[in-house]
RNA sequence: GGCCCCGUAGCUCAGUGGAUAGAGCGACGGACUUCGAAUCCGUGUGCGCAGGUUCGAUUCCUGCCGGGGCCGCCA
Protein backbone atom coordinates (compact mmCIF):
# COMPACT_ATOMS: atom_id res chain seq x y z
CA UNK A 1 0.00 0.00 0.00
CA UNK A 2 1.06 3.73 -0.58
CA UNK A 3 3.01 4.61 2.35
CA UNK A 4 0.76 8.20 2.65
CA UNK A 5 -2.02 5.27 3.31
CA UNK A 6 -0.01 2.96 5.11
CA UNK A 7 0.42 5.44 7.71
CA UNK A 8 -3.02 6.15 7.99
CA UNK A 9 -3.92 2.50 8.73
CA UNK A 10 -0.92 2.05 10.79
CA UNK A 11 -1.80 4.79 13.24
CA UNK A 12 -5.40 3.48 13.38
CA UNK A 13 -4.08 0.39 13.57
CA UNK A 14 -2.75 1.46 16.83
CA UNK A 15 -5.45 2.67 18.71
CA UNK A 16 -7.29 -0.32 17.89
CA UNK A 17 -4.79 -2.93 18.39
CA UNK A 18 -5.63 -4.89 15.37
CA UNK A 19 -4.40 -4.39 11.52
CA UNK A 20 -6.68 -2.14 9.28
CA UNK A 21 -7.30 -2.26 6.01
CA UNK A 22 -8.30 0.84 4.08
CA UNK A 23 -10.39 0.57 0.78
CA UNK A 24 -11.39 3.21 -1.54
CA UNK A 25 -15.65 3.41 -1.49
CA UNK A 26 -17.19 3.06 -4.69
CA UNK A 27 -19.34 6.15 -3.64
CA UNK A 28 -17.73 9.25 -2.69
CA UNK A 29 -20.12 9.81 -0.42
CA UNK A 30 -18.27 7.24 2.09
CA UNK A 31 -15.28 9.39 2.50
CA UNK A 32 -12.05 9.11 0.25
CA UNK A 33 -10.63 5.37 2.13
CA UNK A 34 -12.72 3.49 4.87
CA UNK A 35 -12.60 0.68 7.20
CA UNK A 36 -14.77 -1.74 8.09
CA UNK A 37 -12.59 -3.28 10.93
CA UNK A 38 -15.05 -2.62 13.34
CA UNK A 39 -17.47 -4.68 11.87
CA UNK A 40 -14.97 -7.51 11.68
CA UNK A 41 -13.81 -6.91 15.43
CA UNK A 42 -16.89 -6.32 17.71
CA UNK A 43 -17.61 -10.05 17.87
CA UNK A 44 -14.57 -11.16 19.70
CA UNK A 45 -14.33 -7.25 21.74
CA UNK A 46 -17.85 -8.58 23.08
CA UNK A 47 -18.73 -4.92 21.68
CA UNK A 48 -21.49 -3.48 19.36
CA UNK A 49 -19.64 -2.47 15.77
CA UNK A 50 -21.05 1.06 15.87
CA UNK A 51 -19.57 1.38 19.25
CA UNK A 52 -16.32 0.22 18.34
CA UNK A 53 -16.37 2.37 15.11
CA UNK A 54 -17.05 5.62 17.20
CA UNK A 55 -14.44 5.06 19.63
CA UNK A 56 -12.38 4.70 16.31
CA UNK A 57 -13.45 7.69 14.74
CA UNK A 58 -13.05 9.84 17.52
CA UNK A 59 -9.36 8.98 17.68
CA UNK A 60 -9.23 8.87 13.94
CA UNK A 61 -10.10 12.59 13.87
CA UNK A 62 -7.05 13.21 15.70
CA UNK A 63 -4.68 11.96 13.50
CA UNK A 64 -2.94 14.59 11.08
CA UNK A 65 -4.42 14.40 7.31
CA UNK A 66 -8.17 13.09 8.59
CA UNK A 67 -10.20 16.39 7.97
CA UNK A 68 -13.05 14.61 9.61
CA UNK A 69 -14.55 10.85 10.36
CA UNK A 70 -18.27 9.54 10.42
CA UNK A 71 -19.61 5.94 11.34
CA UNK A 72 -22.03 4.79 8.65
CA UNK A 73 -24.04 2.05 8.01
CA UNK A 74 -23.81 -1.11 10.13
CA UNK A 75 -20.35 0.12 11.53
CA UNK A 76 -18.28 1.25 8.27
CA UNK A 77 -15.69 4.08 9.38
CA UNK A 78 -15.17 6.62 6.65
CA UNK A 79 -12.48 8.96 6.12
CA UNK A 80 -12.11 12.14 4.83
CA UNK A 81 -9.29 13.50 3.51
CA UNK A 82 -7.50 16.89 4.06
CA UNK A 83 -5.58 18.63 1.05
CA UNK A 84 -2.77 18.17 3.37
CA UNK A 85 -2.37 14.11 3.20
CA UNK A 86 -2.99 14.39 -0.54
CA UNK A 87 -0.08 16.55 -0.95
CA UNK A 88 1.91 13.66 0.75
CA UNK A 89 1.23 10.88 -1.10
CA UNK A 90 2.03 12.72 -4.24
CA UNK A 91 5.14 13.58 -2.83
CA UNK A 92 5.78 9.98 -1.86
CA UNK A 93 5.06 8.85 -5.52
CA UNK A 94 7.06 11.29 -6.94
CA UNK A 95 10.37 10.56 -4.83
CA UNK A 96 9.58 6.89 -5.20
CA UNK A 97 10.23 7.81 -9.68
CA UNK A 98 9.90 4.48 -11.19
CA UNK A 99 9.92 2.61 -7.86
CA UNK A 100 7.05 3.75 -7.03
CA UNK A 101 4.46 0.17 -6.62
CA UNK A 102 7.13 -2.10 -6.07
CA UNK A 103 6.48 -4.16 -3.35
CA UNK A 104 9.28 -3.52 -0.34
CA UNK A 105 8.38 -6.13 2.10
CA UNK A 106 6.94 -9.40 1.00
CA UNK A 107 9.52 -12.34 0.37
CA UNK A 108 11.37 -12.56 -2.25
CA UNK A 109 12.36 -15.54 -4.37
CA UNK A 110 14.31 -17.06 -7.08
CA UNK A 111 11.55 -17.87 -9.40
CA UNK A 112 11.41 -19.54 -12.79
CA UNK A 113 8.81 -18.94 -15.17
CA UNK A 114 8.69 -21.67 -17.69
CA UNK A 115 6.07 -20.60 -20.20
CA UNK A 116 5.05 -21.11 -23.79
CA UNK A 117 7.18 -24.34 -24.52
CA UNK A 118 4.91 -25.20 -27.57
CA UNK A 119 6.28 -28.47 -29.32
CA UNK A 120 8.55 -26.78 -32.37
CA UNK A 121 6.13 -28.45 -34.77
CA UNK A 122 4.90 -25.40 -36.10
CA UNK A 123 5.12 -21.75 -35.66
CA UNK A 124 3.07 -20.28 -32.39
CA UNK A 125 -0.20 -20.11 -32.33
CA UNK A 126 -2.38 -17.32 -30.42
CA UNK A 127 -2.94 -19.74 -27.90
CA UNK A 128 0.89 -19.65 -27.20
CA UNK A 129 0.39 -16.06 -27.45
CA UNK A 130 -1.78 -15.87 -24.47
CA UNK A 131 0.78 -18.23 -22.91
CA UNK A 132 3.43 -15.61 -23.58
CA UNK A 133 1.34 -12.54 -22.61
CA UNK A 134 0.13 -13.66 -19.50
CA UNK A 135 3.75 -15.94 -18.45
CA UNK A 136 5.79 -12.72 -19.51
CA UNK A 137 3.52 -10.06 -17.64
CA UNK A 138 3.22 -12.29 -14.30
CA UNK A 139 6.91 -12.48 -14.68
CA UNK A 140 7.40 -8.92 -15.25
CA UNK A 141 5.18 -8.43 -11.98
CA UNK A 142 7.17 -10.69 -9.96
CA UNK A 143 10.26 -8.91 -11.28
CA UNK A 144 8.69 -5.71 -10.06
CA UNK A 145 8.38 -7.27 -6.57
CA UNK A 146 12.22 -7.80 -6.48
CA UNK A 147 12.43 -11.15 -7.24
CA UNK A 148 14.57 -12.86 -9.22
CA UNK A 149 12.91 -14.46 -12.35
CA UNK A 150 14.15 -16.29 -15.30
CA UNK A 151 12.28 -17.37 -17.88
CA UNK A 152 12.48 -20.34 -19.32
CA UNK A 153 11.49 -22.69 -22.72
CA UNK A 154 10.92 -26.03 -22.46
CA UNK A 155 11.17 -27.82 -26.08
CA UNK A 156 9.93 -30.81 -26.68
CA UNK A 157 12.37 -31.97 -29.34
CA UNK A 158 12.30 -35.83 -29.15
CA UNK A 159 9.77 -38.08 -29.58
CA UNK A 160 6.32 -38.65 -31.78
CA UNK A 161 4.97 -35.56 -32.52
CA UNK A 162 8.53 -34.41 -33.77
CA UNK A 163 9.41 -37.78 -35.85
CA UNK A 164 5.90 -36.95 -37.35
CA UNK A 165 6.40 -33.76 -37.84
CA UNK A 166 9.46 -34.31 -39.83
CA UNK A 167 8.20 -37.44 -41.77
CA UNK A 168 5.31 -34.70 -42.94
CA UNK A 169 7.77 -32.04 -44.14
CA UNK A 170 9.47 -35.00 -45.90
CA UNK A 171 6.51 -35.96 -47.67
CA UNK A 172 5.85 -32.46 -48.64
CA UNK A 173 9.37 -32.46 -50.04
CA UNK A 174 8.39 -35.72 -52.11
CA UNK A 175 4.80 -34.19 -53.02
CA UNK A 176 2.95 -36.90 -50.97
CA UNK A 177 0.39 -36.52 -48.32
CA UNK A 178 1.80 -36.30 -44.53
CA UNK A 179 1.34 -39.74 -42.69
CA UNK A 180 -1.28 -40.88 -40.34
CA UNK A 181 -1.18 -38.08 -37.52
CA UNK A 182 0.75 -36.03 -39.52
CA UNK A 183 1.16 -32.10 -39.92
CA UNK A 184 -1.54 -30.59 -42.36
CA UNK A 185 -0.92 -27.25 -42.18
CA UNK A 186 0.04 -24.86 -45.28
CA UNK A 187 3.17 -23.96 -43.43
CA UNK A 188 4.10 -27.26 -43.89
CA UNK A 189 4.60 -26.50 -47.50
CA UNK A 190 6.63 -23.20 -46.63
CA UNK A 191 9.42 -25.21 -44.12
CA UNK A 192 9.11 -28.37 -47.38
CA UNK A 193 10.82 -25.96 -50.02
CA UNK A 194 14.05 -25.91 -48.03
CA UNK A 195 16.52 -27.92 -47.14
CA UNK A 196 17.75 -30.11 -43.77
CA UNK A 197 16.06 -30.69 -40.53
CA UNK A 198 13.04 -28.57 -39.76
CA UNK A 199 13.36 -28.65 -36.14
CA UNK A 200 16.09 -26.38 -35.63
CA UNK A 201 14.74 -23.67 -38.11
CA UNK A 202 11.47 -24.08 -36.22
CA UNK A 203 13.34 -23.16 -33.17
CA UNK A 204 14.80 -20.13 -34.21
CA UNK A 205 11.66 -19.17 -35.77
CA UNK A 206 9.84 -19.03 -32.43
CA UNK A 207 12.52 -17.34 -30.86
CA UNK A 208 12.06 -14.57 -33.27
CA UNK A 209 8.39 -14.50 -33.01
CA UNK A 210 8.51 -14.30 -28.86
CA UNK A 211 11.36 -11.65 -29.24
CA UNK A 212 9.32 -9.50 -31.35
CA UNK A 213 6.23 -9.96 -29.05
CA UNK A 214 8.29 -8.71 -26.08
CA UNK A 215 9.25 -12.00 -24.57
CA UNK A 216 12.83 -12.81 -23.50
CA UNK A 217 13.71 -16.29 -22.78
CA UNK A 218 16.43 -16.34 -21.08
CA UNK A 219 17.04 -20.04 -21.40
CA UNK A 220 15.87 -23.19 -23.41
CA UNK A 221 15.89 -26.40 -21.91
CA UNK A 222 15.92 -29.31 -23.92
CA UNK A 223 13.73 -32.38 -23.84
CA UNK A 224 16.66 -34.71 -25.57
CA UNK A 225 19.08 -33.13 -23.21
CA UNK A 226 16.72 -33.76 -19.61
CA UNK A 227 16.46 -37.56 -21.20
CA UNK A 228 20.09 -38.18 -20.83
CA UNK A 229 19.71 -37.42 -17.28
CA UNK A 230 17.54 -40.25 -16.64
CA UNK A 231 19.47 -43.33 -16.13
CA UNK A 232 21.12 -42.29 -13.27
CA UNK A 233 17.84 -40.41 -11.98
CA UNK A 234 16.11 -43.50 -12.46
CA UNK A 235 18.69 -45.72 -10.12
CA UNK A 236 16.98 -43.22 -7.25
CA UNK A 237 13.70 -43.48 -7.85
CA UNK A 238 11.43 -46.72 -6.93
CA UNK A 239 10.53 -48.45 -10.04
CA UNK A 240 9.25 -51.68 -11.31
CA UNK A 241 8.95 -53.62 -14.50
CA UNK A 242 5.96 -54.93 -15.96
CA UNK A 243 5.12 -55.97 -19.02
CA UNK A 244 8.38 -54.40 -20.35
CA UNK A 245 7.16 -50.79 -19.56
CA UNK A 246 9.24 -49.53 -16.39
CA UNK A 247 6.93 -48.13 -13.84
CA UNK A 248 7.21 -45.81 -10.98
CA UNK A 249 5.87 -46.40 -7.37
CA UNK A 250 4.11 -42.64 -7.49
CA UNK A 251 0.72 -44.16 -6.20
CA UNK A 252 2.79 -44.69 -3.01
CA UNK A 253 2.89 -40.88 -2.92
CA UNK A 254 -0.67 -40.02 -3.56
CA UNK A 255 -0.76 -40.29 -7.49
CA UNK A 256 -3.99 -41.58 -8.81
CA UNK A 257 -2.02 -44.36 -10.31
CA UNK A 258 1.79 -45.34 -11.19
CA UNK A 259 3.56 -44.10 -14.52
CA UNK A 260 5.45 -45.47 -16.83
CA UNK A 261 8.41 -43.41 -17.11
CA UNK A 262 10.27 -46.31 -20.14
CA UNK A 263 7.80 -47.75 -22.79
CA UNK A 264 8.21 -51.37 -23.86
CA UNK A 265 10.32 -52.56 -26.66
CA UNK A 266 7.35 -53.20 -28.54
CA UNK A 267 6.34 -49.59 -28.36
CA UNK A 268 9.57 -48.43 -28.87
CA UNK A 269 11.38 -48.72 -25.83
CA UNK A 270 11.48 -44.69 -25.41
CA UNK A 271 11.23 -42.36 -22.11
CA UNK A 272 7.54 -41.06 -21.53
CA UNK A 273 7.02 -37.20 -21.14
CA UNK A 274 6.81 -38.03 -17.45
CA UNK A 275 9.84 -39.12 -17.23
CA UNK A 276 11.57 -36.31 -19.29
CA UNK A 277 9.24 -33.74 -16.44
CA UNK A 278 10.78 -35.66 -14.34
CA UNK A 279 14.42 -35.29 -15.13
CA UNK A 280 13.35 -31.53 -16.16
CA UNK A 281 12.05 -31.00 -12.75
CA UNK A 282 15.19 -32.37 -11.19
CA UNK A 283 17.18 -29.77 -13.24
CA UNK A 284 15.26 -27.14 -12.22
CA UNK A 285 15.49 -27.83 -8.47
CA UNK A 286 18.71 -27.99 -8.58
CA UNK A 287 19.34 -25.08 -10.56
CA UNK A 288 18.52 -23.99 -6.91
CA UNK A 289 14.96 -21.91 -7.83
CA UNK A 290 13.09 -21.69 -4.63
CA UNK A 291 9.57 -21.33 -7.08
CA UNK A 292 8.87 -23.27 -10.38
CA UNK A 293 5.95 -21.85 -12.29
CA UNK A 294 4.43 -23.40 -15.15
CA UNK A 295 2.18 -21.31 -17.34
CA UNK A 296 0.24 -24.30 -19.06
CA UNK A 297 -2.82 -24.80 -21.31
CA UNK A 298 -5.76 -26.17 -19.79
CA UNK A 299 -5.93 -29.14 -21.79
CA UNK A 300 -2.76 -30.07 -19.58
CA UNK A 301 -5.17 -30.15 -16.80
CA UNK A 302 -4.08 -33.99 -16.15
CA UNK A 303 -0.63 -33.19 -15.58
CA UNK A 304 -0.95 -30.88 -12.87
CA UNK A 305 -1.02 -33.35 -9.67
CA UNK A 306 1.61 -35.30 -11.57
CA UNK A 307 4.06 -32.41 -11.32
CA UNK A 308 3.67 -32.41 -7.56
CA UNK A 309 3.80 -35.91 -7.15
CA UNK A 310 7.36 -35.63 -9.38
CA UNK A 311 8.55 -32.94 -6.59
CA UNK A 312 8.11 -35.31 -3.90
CA UNK A 313 9.73 -38.45 -5.79
CA UNK A 314 12.20 -36.49 -5.92
CA UNK A 315 12.74 -35.89 -2.20
CA UNK A 316 11.61 -32.31 -2.40
CA UNK A 317 8.82 -29.72 -1.54
CA UNK A 318 5.97 -30.19 -3.96
CA UNK A 319 4.63 -25.98 -2.62
CA UNK A 320 8.23 -25.19 -4.92
CA UNK A 321 5.79 -26.08 -7.69
CA UNK A 322 3.12 -24.06 -9.10
CA UNK A 323 0.93 -24.87 -11.88
CA UNK A 324 -1.20 -22.33 -13.51
CA UNK A 325 -3.87 -23.27 -15.98
CA UNK A 326 -5.16 -20.62 -19.01
CA UNK A 327 -8.35 -21.76 -20.66
CA UNK A 328 -7.90 -22.30 -24.59
CA UNK A 329 -7.82 -20.01 -27.23
CA UNK A 330 -10.77 -21.50 -29.57
CA UNK A 331 -11.43 -19.66 -33.34
CA UNK A 332 -14.60 -18.47 -34.16
CA UNK A 333 -15.35 -18.26 -37.92
CA UNK A 334 -18.60 -17.49 -39.42
CA UNK A 335 -20.03 -17.67 -35.56
CA UNK A 336 -18.88 -21.21 -35.22
CA UNK A 337 -16.72 -22.05 -32.69
CA UNK A 338 -13.42 -24.76 -33.06
CA UNK A 339 -10.82 -25.57 -31.37
CA UNK A 340 -7.46 -24.66 -32.61
CA UNK A 341 -4.98 -28.00 -33.46
CA UNK A 342 -2.27 -27.75 -35.23
CA UNK A 343 -2.14 -31.14 -36.62
CA UNK A 344 -5.09 -30.32 -38.49
CA UNK A 345 -3.79 -26.89 -39.42
CA UNK A 346 -6.78 -25.15 -37.70
CA UNK A 347 -4.72 -22.31 -35.82
CA UNK A 348 -4.70 -18.78 -36.68
CA UNK A 349 -0.77 -18.03 -35.63
CA UNK A 350 0.52 -15.39 -33.16
CA UNK A 351 2.23 -13.52 -35.91
CA UNK A 352 -0.64 -13.49 -37.90
CA UNK A 353 -2.75 -11.55 -35.19
CA UNK A 354 0.24 -9.44 -34.49
CA UNK A 355 0.08 -8.31 -38.39
CA UNK A 356 -3.99 -7.75 -38.10
CA UNK A 357 -4.65 -5.39 -35.03
CA UNK A 358 -0.91 -4.69 -34.03
CA UNK A 359 1.54 -5.67 -31.46
CA UNK A 360 0.44 -3.54 -28.57
CA UNK A 361 -3.35 -4.28 -29.10
CA UNK A 362 -2.45 -8.00 -29.36
CA UNK A 363 -0.56 -8.14 -26.23
CA UNK A 364 -2.97 -5.88 -24.48
CA UNK A 365 -5.46 -8.49 -25.54
CA UNK A 366 -3.86 -11.57 -24.51
CA UNK A 367 -3.32 -10.41 -21.20
CA UNK A 368 -6.83 -8.90 -20.78
CA UNK A 369 -8.54 -11.70 -19.97
CA UNK A 370 -8.27 -13.87 -16.51
CA UNK A 371 -6.52 -17.38 -17.37
CA UNK A 372 -9.77 -19.01 -15.95
CA UNK A 373 -11.66 -17.44 -18.88
CA UNK A 374 -11.89 -18.95 -22.39
CA UNK A 375 -11.09 -16.96 -25.17
CA UNK A 376 -13.62 -16.79 -28.32
CA UNK A 377 -11.14 -15.07 -31.12
CA UNK A 378 -12.95 -13.93 -33.94
CA UNK A 379 -10.03 -13.12 -35.94
CA UNK A 380 -12.27 -10.59 -38.63
CA UNK A 381 -14.02 -8.86 -35.69
CA UNK A 382 -10.73 -8.55 -34.10
CA UNK A 383 -9.20 -6.77 -37.32
CA UNK A 384 -12.13 -4.44 -37.04
CA UNK A 385 -12.37 -3.50 -33.62
CA UNK A 386 -8.26 -2.91 -33.32
CA UNK A 387 -8.74 0.41 -33.56
CA UNK A 388 -10.77 0.48 -30.42
CA UNK A 389 -8.66 -1.53 -28.31
CA UNK A 390 -8.36 0.18 -24.90
CA UNK A 391 -4.33 0.59 -25.22
CA UNK A 392 -5.01 3.18 -27.50
CA UNK A 393 -7.15 4.86 -24.58
CA UNK A 394 -4.64 4.62 -22.51
CA UNK A 395 -1.58 5.09 -25.07
CA UNK A 396 -2.90 8.50 -25.51
CA UNK A 397 -3.00 9.76 -22.17
CA UNK A 398 0.46 9.02 -21.60
CA UNK A 399 1.29 10.62 -24.58
CA UNK A 400 -1.20 13.80 -23.70
CA UNK A 401 0.33 14.09 -20.28
CA UNK A 402 4.44 13.95 -22.24
CA UNK A 403 2.55 16.54 -24.39
CA UNK A 404 1.95 19.12 -21.57
CA UNK A 405 4.94 18.42 -19.40
CA UNK A 406 7.28 19.21 -22.10
CA UNK A 407 4.91 22.47 -23.31
CA UNK A 408 5.26 23.43 -19.21
CA UNK A 409 9.43 22.31 -20.08
CA UNK A 410 11.32 22.96 -16.46
CA UNK A 411 11.41 20.38 -14.08
CA UNK A 412 8.92 18.96 -11.67
CA UNK A 413 8.98 20.09 -7.71
CA UNK A 414 8.64 16.83 -5.77
CA UNK A 415 7.30 18.77 -2.90
CA UNK A 416 4.76 21.47 -4.44
CA UNK A 417 2.33 23.01 -1.78
CA UNK A 418 -0.97 21.82 -2.45
CA UNK A 419 -4.12 23.68 -3.08
CA UNK A 420 -6.20 24.80 -0.10
CA UNK A 421 -8.87 23.23 -1.73
CA UNK A 422 -8.94 20.27 -4.22
CA UNK A 423 -11.17 19.83 -7.03
CA UNK A 424 -13.05 16.60 -7.21
CA UNK A 425 -11.11 15.75 -10.43
CA UNK A 426 -7.66 16.13 -8.31
CA UNK A 427 -9.10 13.93 -5.79
CA UNK A 428 -10.35 11.22 -7.65
CA UNK A 429 -6.93 10.94 -9.64
CA UNK A 430 -4.78 11.10 -7.04
CA UNK A 431 -6.73 8.37 -5.14
CA UNK A 432 -6.24 6.13 -8.00
CA UNK A 433 -3.03 6.64 -8.25
CA UNK A 434 -2.47 6.03 -4.12
CA UNK A 435 -4.62 2.14 -5.10
CA UNK A 436 -1.69 1.51 -7.69
CA UNK A 437 0.50 -0.45 -5.38
CA UNK A 438 -2.39 -2.25 -4.15
CA UNK A 439 -3.18 -3.10 -7.76
CA UNK A 440 0.20 -4.29 -8.00
CA UNK A 441 0.74 -6.75 -4.95
CA UNK A 442 -2.55 -8.13 -5.40
CA UNK A 443 -2.20 -8.63 -9.25
CA UNK A 444 1.18 -10.66 -8.47
CA UNK A 445 -0.34 -12.78 -5.50
CA UNK A 446 -3.43 -13.44 -7.23
CA UNK A 447 -1.32 -14.56 -10.53
CA UNK A 448 -4.10 -12.41 -12.32
CA UNK A 449 -2.06 -9.83 -14.82
CA UNK A 450 -5.24 -8.79 -16.13
CA UNK A 451 -5.74 -6.58 -13.27
CA UNK A 452 -3.27 -3.90 -14.51
CA UNK A 453 -4.73 -3.06 -17.69
CA UNK A 454 -8.43 -2.79 -15.29
CA UNK A 455 -6.64 -0.42 -14.07
CA UNK A 456 -4.75 1.57 -16.19
CA UNK A 457 -8.13 2.18 -17.53
CA UNK A 458 -9.43 3.50 -14.80
CA UNK A 459 -6.43 5.83 -14.41
CA UNK A 460 -6.69 6.89 -18.15
CA UNK A 461 -10.38 7.36 -17.12
CA UNK A 462 -9.50 9.63 -13.95
CA UNK A 463 -6.95 11.38 -15.87
CA UNK A 464 -9.08 12.44 -19.16
CA UNK A 465 -11.30 13.56 -16.97
CA UNK A 466 -9.08 15.80 -15.02
CA UNK A 467 -7.28 17.06 -18.12
CA UNK A 468 -10.95 18.11 -19.53
CA UNK A 469 -12.26 19.91 -16.16
CA UNK A 470 -8.87 21.44 -14.54
CA UNK A 471 -6.28 23.26 -16.30
CA UNK A 472 -3.11 22.32 -15.63
CA UNK A 473 -0.35 25.22 -17.24
CA UNK A 474 -1.33 28.93 -16.14
CA UNK A 475 -3.28 27.85 -12.82
CA UNK A 476 -2.56 29.11 -9.79
CA UNK A 477 -2.31 25.38 -8.72
CA UNK A 478 0.00 24.43 -11.96
CA UNK A 479 3.03 23.48 -9.54
CA UNK A 480 0.80 20.75 -7.75
CA UNK A 481 -0.94 19.79 -10.96
CA UNK A 482 2.36 19.12 -13.15
CA UNK A 483 3.42 17.00 -10.37
CA UNK A 484 -0.10 15.01 -10.43
CA UNK A 485 0.64 14.68 -14.33
CA UNK A 486 4.17 13.16 -13.60
CA UNK A 487 2.96 10.65 -11.28
CA UNK A 488 0.25 9.93 -13.24
CA UNK A 489 2.47 9.58 -16.35
CA UNK A 490 4.89 7.28 -14.54
CA UNK A 491 2.25 4.77 -12.96
CA UNK A 492 0.58 4.35 -16.93
CA UNK A 493 4.04 3.40 -18.11
CA UNK A 494 4.92 1.13 -15.16
CA UNK A 495 1.22 -0.45 -16.53
CA UNK A 496 2.23 -0.71 -19.80
CA UNK A 497 5.34 -1.88 -19.18
CA UNK A 498 4.12 -4.70 -16.75
CA UNK A 499 2.16 -6.08 -19.87
CA UNK A 500 5.25 -5.99 -22.80
CA UNK A 501 3.12 -2.32 -24.06
CA UNK A 502 4.85 0.77 -25.26
CA UNK A 503 3.89 3.77 -23.37
CA UNK A 504 4.77 6.73 -26.19
CA UNK A 505 5.51 10.16 -25.96
CA UNK A 506 3.35 11.11 -29.44
CA UNK A 507 0.98 9.62 -31.36
C1' G B 1 -18.09 -42.40 -14.54
C1' G B 2 -14.03 -39.11 -12.22
C1' C B 3 -11.80 -34.21 -12.44
C1' C B 4 -10.97 -28.77 -14.05
C1' C B 5 -12.95 -23.94 -15.93
C1' C B 6 -17.04 -20.79 -17.15
C1' G B 7 -22.40 -18.75 -16.73
C1' U B 8 -22.50 -10.75 -14.78
C1' A B 9 -25.82 -5.23 -19.75
C1' G B 10 -27.90 -6.61 -26.76
C1' C B 11 -22.32 -8.28 -27.71
C1' U B 12 -16.99 -8.93 -25.68
C1' C B 13 -15.44 -9.05 -20.86
C1' A B 14 -13.72 -6.81 -15.77
C1' G B 15 -14.85 -7.12 -10.58
C1' U B 16 -15.54 -7.95 -5.00
C1' G B 17 -17.26 -11.33 1.95
C1' G B 18 -19.63 -5.32 2.55
C1' A B 19 -22.98 0.29 1.89
C1' U B 20 -26.27 2.27 -5.04
C1' A B 21 -22.18 -4.20 -9.39
C1' G B 22 -18.41 -1.63 -13.74
C1' A B 23 -15.68 -0.78 -18.68
C1' G B 24 -15.36 -1.29 -23.97
C1' C B 25 -18.27 -2.14 -28.36
C1' G B 26 -23.17 -1.06 -30.29
C1' A B 27 -27.47 3.10 -30.02
C1' C B 28 -29.05 8.33 -29.18
C1' G B 29 -27.97 13.58 -27.94
C1' G B 30 -24.39 17.43 -26.60
C1' A B 31 -18.93 19.83 -26.07
C1' C B 32 -12.86 22.04 -29.80
C1' U B 33 -10.97 30.82 -30.21
C1' U B 34 -7.86 27.94 -24.66
C1' C B 35 -2.39 22.56 -22.08
C1' G B 36 -3.40 16.77 -28.02
C1' A B 37 -11.42 15.72 -29.72
C1' A B 38 -7.55 8.59 -30.33
C1' U B 39 -10.82 13.14 -25.58
C1' C B 40 -14.92 14.81 -22.47
C1' C B 41 -20.39 15.21 -20.76
C1' G B 42 -25.38 13.00 -20.67
C1' U B 43 -29.34 8.79 -21.69
C1' G B 44 -30.54 1.97 -20.38
C1' U B 45 -30.97 -3.30 -19.12
C1' G B 46 -27.85 -7.50 -15.69
C1' C B 47 -24.93 -11.23 -11.22
C1' G B 48 -28.27 -19.07 -14.70
C1' C B 49 -31.70 -21.59 -10.71
C1' A B 50 -32.45 -23.42 -5.56
C1' G B 51 -30.68 -24.11 -0.73
C1' G B 52 -26.73 -23.25 3.16
C1' U B 53 -22.72 -20.46 6.07
C1' U B 54 -22.56 -15.00 7.61
C1' C B 55 -24.39 -9.05 10.98
C1' G B 56 -23.86 -8.88 5.45
C1' A B 57 -23.11 -13.43 -0.50
C1' U B 58 -22.78 -11.63 -7.25
C1' U B 59 -18.22 -13.34 -4.29
C1' C B 60 -17.54 -18.97 0.09
C1' C B 61 -20.12 -24.22 0.41
C1' U B 62 -23.81 -27.95 -1.65
C1' G B 63 -27.24 -29.46 -5.38
C1' C B 64 -29.43 -28.59 -10.21
C1' C B 65 -29.45 -26.54 -15.29
C1' G B 66 -26.45 -24.81 -19.48
C1' G B 67 -21.46 -24.22 -22.20
C1' G B 68 -16.12 -25.52 -22.73
C1' G B 69 -11.96 -28.75 -21.42
C1' C B 70 -9.09 -33.13 -19.45
C1' C B 71 -8.92 -38.20 -18.07
C1' G B 72 -3.86 -43.23 -23.38
C1' C B 73 2.95 -46.94 -22.83
C1' C B 74 -0.55 -38.99 -27.17
C1' A B 75 2.02 -34.48 -26.36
Amino acid sequence: MSLALERLAGELAGVVGAAVELERPSDPKHGDFATNVALRLAPERRTSPRELAEELRQAAEQINGVERAEVAGPGFLNLFLDAGWYGEALAEMLAAEGRYGAASSQHLERIQVELVSANPTGPLTVGSGRNAAYGDSLARLLTFGGNEVEREYYVNDHGTQIDLFRASVEARRHGEEPPEGGYLGDYVFEIAKSQGDPVPSMIKSIGQTLEHFRVQIDNWAYQSEMEKRLPALLEKLDTYTSEGALFVRSSALDDEKDRVLVRSPERGGNPTYEAADLAYLADKLERGFERAIYVLGADHHGVREWFRVAARLLGDDPGKVEVILYQLVHIVEGGRTKKMSKRRGDVVLLDELIELVGLDAARWYLVSRGPDQTIELDVELAAEHSQKNPVYYVQYAHARISSILAKAGGTIEADAEPPQELSEEEKGLLKRLVEFPNVVREATERRSPQAIPTYAIRLADDFHRFYHHRRVIGSRAQSFRLGICQATRAVIARCLDLIGVEAPETM
